[in-house]
DNA sequence: CTATGTATGTTATACTATAACATGTCAAGG
DNA sequence: CCTTGACATGTTATAGTATAACATACATAG
């Protein structure tokens, strides 16, 4: 599970959003009287740094090699407190992990997933949950959380042909 | 896993529904000039008489009691014939497979999974899928495959309170 | 300082999925 | 007929993903 690629469609300061990930999460964590901790924080941290969809292996392993523990419970159980406060996202289909982009805000992602470079965006996705919501409401169904995922091509690789 | 829960969120009549779907597949795979061979139909069968999300376990369960092989490669490889063909989908969310209930329909499906009775049903997402190719397009995103599902409460379990 | 709740570390195991190879089957062409 | 080639199934083995359960540490309120 190592879904090397290209960081994501467009070229960006990843230390400028990065940061301004950590930042924000910083702030809502206070504001929520939770328990920002090492592991938490550092699991963000790589997410962020890394800017890929990571599997929970992968991410285990980087802490591990940093000293803190190196079973499997470490990892999953950052990676669900970020989920849940909706610093992370868990991509289905890749069975991994990657930072949101822009916690806080309304929060409806979907997820492009390039299968030629295994990039991985997010994409707002507002309107797509919208309908989904309209779709689910026709049968009487409430939408707590969404999955949105897409299989295709990024710009990069439609128009430089394969990578 | 073990999805159990109620068929579906309005009650039908299996046999029919079941039966209609397997005529379906007869008909698109001769169509296709493909091999609707017995372990291939016989999971497409037990997918729709269960009419619920069934693990590729519980399908091997199934299939080895039946005399087929006991091996999991036997259950995922119809299973992923099934879903090549359109047959069949998968539910990332829950690791599962379900039979599809409207084969050769124009096919998006977005699938709605309830969190108190773990019933899981399609419903028509055209719209949907319409508006994630739309938002990935603003990105240069070609979309080929996607992934709709939502985890919420059915109609069932909002009345009748906690099942 | 101690009790309580929560987080982490660790052991063990369950569950999901696929690679690789052997065997069998079927249909088309010789 | 029978052989060849393509495809499907059976089987072995293993890889990859995830969680239950318990032990330990750590922070904070009282």
């Amino acid at each position: 599970m190592n879904h090397d690629h290209s960081p994501a469609f467009l070229r960006h300061d990843h230390a400028r959003c990065a940061g301004s990930v950590l930042a924000a999460a910083d702030a809502v964590i206070a504001e929520r009287g939770l328990r920002f901790t090492p592991v938490r924080r550092r699991v963000l941290e790589i997410l962020a740094e890394e800017h890929r969809a990571m599997g929970a292996y992968d991410v285990l392993e980087r802490l591990s090699a940093e000293g803190f523990g190196n079973q499997p419970p470490v990892a999953y159980r950052a990676l669900e407190f970020l989920e849940a406060q909706g610093f992370a996202h868990r991509i289905r289909r890749l069975n991994a992990f990657t930072a949101c982009m822009h916690p806080g805000e309304s929060h409806a992602a979907a997820f492009l997933i390039c299968g030629t470079c295994n990039a991985v965006a997010e994409a707002p996705a507002a309107e797509v949950a919208a309908a989904l919501d309209r779709a689910a409401g026709n049968l009487g169904f409430t939408v707590e959380r969404s999955t949105i995922e897409a299989l295709g091509t990024c710009p990069a690789c439609q128009t430089g042909g394969a990578a």
